[in-house]
DNA sequence: GTAGGGTTAG
């Protein structure tokens, strides 16, 4: 038998400009050169020549060449198996992958290593569709008790509960793991702020720490996503620190998230230094800077970030799905439609029309700026509805009172879609809320109770918001009263709710206690504690808060600056309320605050100084100020000056301003549905009942010593 | 031959 005898050189033919040649060379060196070349004689390769060079393939991003290599491999062990199915996986063909493992699983000569189990749970972790097979594996694992050991294992599957949404699941896979790594630590930490859970990220964080667990530069990011999602800048400074002194702060992700963190917490230059430090911004960079102006309400600057990155052309320059999700959400926060139509051309041209994130973005784009009929096509074209755009179309039509339709997708939603989270139920809530549904909101409760979100921060406002606008204060505070946690939406919920039922002094004192209760009041906060001072009469003490805003580092807006003048003005002390106005910051003040000035000046008969304000009112919103007119021409009938009072109707005429007629209407008792009405409206069936009521009323404060300013007769003719 | 990280939409 005459054995093989391995050839030492190879002879390459070749074609060169000089015509056909020959080279020889060494064997290593040729196999080498021409790697992607079949060697042309000689034994098959050793099994474990054949898997090096499946790694190469696999390595260079040659799948084809990789899988014909690996179908007409004689002798294939797990290596082989690991090798192709990793390169499946990192290709993101999750299906190739796992079915893969499934031929593997099927061949006793084989058996299911760590190593290929922990891809078989990666590819389970990426794609939804497998997560049965994955839950199916895991139990397998465990029941076979193969390797439950291995800390590559439970971190695959810790993260593959992770990203399928089982937080809980993960975190006890986690804590069941004997030996946990970095790599463990870093995906326990990362479940809880996929989890929304940042704060208890950053506890699990420090355990990691005080576990004496080396953290690398996966750890830092996700850490300092943590601190960025919660807006903690004392703890993220610190990880900062940390970065510095390893050198990792430059690198793209822990630099992305640090200047992440710092936009959030309004360190807009900071944030932007730090993301300077990268060689070149990449596009998450950039999406970051956009979507935090989108974040902090300055969409045109997330507009100006987006055209910079356009302009400087480079590998950071093309935007991603993400990028024009970002931007399309800016073009709804500013209502643009045409911008958001230019965005939306790009995204189809760019192919990205497809993509979730684009879609969910675009359906909000449309449902903002009143184009319901459009985002409803754009809804229905999206093939994968998950939360996000349901709770997109709910809103929309939520947000534009259109009450039935909102509960009808959500019906629809309750049979076809994704269970509802705290979006949808605080969406639902407040178009209960806007329309005084107490029966429709308390069903969105029990919902909120069945899905275990009652607790939620934003579910506990909602709800106290809804009780409170359909009448029901007890049901009010008994929702704030069985609250899981003090935060200061829900808070501010039911500050708001007091000075709605004219229960003022438990406004202020609530609001009082906020500190107490580990709460710093916000600017919205402030509007509630103002509101209510205005409604009760305690204008000095509004004064008083108004001052501190400062000191809780709350800046002083329009809002604030109209409760204030509102609450002046009502107290009579409309002088001090006008040199308010007057001081109120450039930008800020608009026709509202001269509005209430002016109706204050109109009261006390100063047709002067009303004047004035009505100036003010029409400098600033030329268009409208119809309030201002009618109010200038009452003031002039008031003072019986006929010809001044028509002079000021006709000049609100000749400018096409009207006056909106003020609707109101109340529901009674159940079956009647609701009565709209207007001032001064006699189409009631039941307006002697009514007007009988409104008289006792009128008898009854008279008695109590209220003396009306307008005479009650009179308007009742 | 195996596991973890940043940017997005309500």
């Amino acid at each position: 038998m005459v054995s093989p005898i391995r050839p030492r050189f190879r002879i390459l033919r070749f074609t060169s400009p000089r015509g056909k040649n020959y080279l020889v060379l060494p064997v290593h060196l040729a196999n080498r050169l021409f790697s992607a070349e079949p060697i042309p004689s000689g034994p098959p390769p050793s099994p474990y020549e054949a898997n090096a060079r499946l790694k190469a393939l696999v390595k260079s991003e040659r799948l084809r060449d990789a899988r014909r290599l690996f179908d007409e491999m004689p002798h294939r062990d797990e290596i082989s198996w690991t090798t192709l199915i990793s390169g499946y996986v990192r290709a993101a063909d999750s299906l190739e992958a796992f079915s893969l493992f499934y031929r593997l699983l099927s061949d006793p000569s084989l058996s299911p290593d760590p190593f290929v189990l922990s891809l078989a749970f990666k590819a389970c972790a990426s794609d939804s569709a497998l997560r049965p097979h994955g839950e199916c594996l895991h139990a397998c694992v465990l029941k076979t008790g193969v390797h439950p050991s291995s800390v590559f294992v439970a971190t695959a599957l810790l993260d593959m509960y992770s990203k399928s949404g089982y937080p809980a699941r993960a975190l006890q896979v986690f804590d069941e793991t004997p030996h946990p790594n970095a790599v463990s630590w870093t995906g326990a930490i990362a479940t809880l702020v996929r989890a929304a859970r940042p704060r208890d990220a950053l506890l699990r964080f420090a355990s990691m720490l005080a576990a004496g667990v080396p953290c690398d530069s996966h750890t830092y990011a996700i850490a300092l996503k943590a601190c960025a999602d919660a807006a903690i800048l004392p703890q993220g400074r610190e990880i900062h620190a940390r970065t510095l002194r390893l050198g990792l702060h430059a690198t793209p992700f822990v630099a992305n998230t640090l200047g992440a963190l710092y936009l959030r917490c309004g360190h807009l230059r900071r944030g932007l230094t730090v993301l300077n430090q990268l060689r070149s911004r990449d596009v998450a960079a950039w999406t970051t800077i956009i979507s935090t102006h989108v974040q902090l309400g300055r969409e045109p600057d997330a507009i100006d970030a987006f055209l910079k990155m356009r302009a400087h052309p480079s590998d950071g320059s093309n935007p991603n799905e993400y990028t024009y999700a970002a931007v399309l959400s800016a073009c709804a926060g500013l209502v643009r439609l045409t911008w958001g139509e230019q965005i939306h051309g790009h995204v189809i041209r760019r192919g990205f029309a497809g993509s979730k994130s684009v879609s969910n973005a675009l359906v909000t784009l449309y449902a903002r700026t009143g184009r319901l009929d459009s985002a409803e096509i754009l809804f229905r074209e999206t093939p994968v509805k998950d939360i996000v755009s349901w709770s997109a179309i709910i809103s929309g039509h939520a947000e534009e009172s259109h009450v039935e339709k909102s509960f009808s997708l959500f019906s629809e939603m309750r049979v076809t879609g994704p269970a509802p989270n705290e979006f949808t139920l605080s969406c639902l809530l407040s178009a209960c809320a806007g329309a005084a549904m107490l029966d429709a909101g308390r069903q969105i409760h029990a919902h909120a109770i069945a899905g275990g979100l009652e607790a939620d921060a934003m579910v506990t406002s909602a709800l106290i918001t809804m009780y409170s606008k359909s009448g029901s204060i007890e049901e009010t505070e008994r929702v704030f009263a069985g609250r899981r946690r003090d935060e200061v939406v829900s808070w501010t919920a039911m500050i708001n709710g007091y000075a709605e039922h004219g229960r003022c002094r438990d406004a202020v004192e609530l609001f009082d206690e906020m500190p107490a209760a580990g709460l710093r009041p916000d600017g919205v906060a402030f509007i509630g504690v103002l509101t209510a001072c205005c409604h009760g009469g305690m204008v000095d003490r509004g004064l008083r808060y108004f001052e501190k805003m400062g000191e809780f580092g709350v800046e002083k807006g329009r809002e604030h600056y109209g409760c204030v003048v509102d609450m002046l003005v009502r107290a009579g002390r409309v002088a001090e309320a006008e040199g308010l106005a007057a001081r109120m910051p450039v930008g800020t003040a608009d026709g509202v605050v001269w509005t209430a000035v002016m109706r204050g000046w109109a009261a006390r008969g100063d047709e002067e100084a009303g004047r004035r304000a009505a100036a003010r009112v029409m400098e600033l919103e030329p268009e409208g100020a119809a309030g201002a007119h009618v109010a200038l021409a009452n003031l002039y009938a008031g003072k019986r000056l006929w010809g001044e009072a028509a002079e000021e109707r006709r000049r609100m005429r000749e400018k096409g301003v009207r006056k909106g007629a003020g609707w109101s209407w109340v529901a009674v008792g159940g079956g009647e549905g609701a009565v709209v009405f207007v001032a001064g409206d006699r189409s009631h069936a039941r307006r002697e009942n009514i007007y009988g009521v409104l008289a006792l009323v009128y008898y009854e404060a008279r008695k109590a010593g209220y003396v009306p300013e307008q005479d009650f007769e009179a308007e009742i003719e």
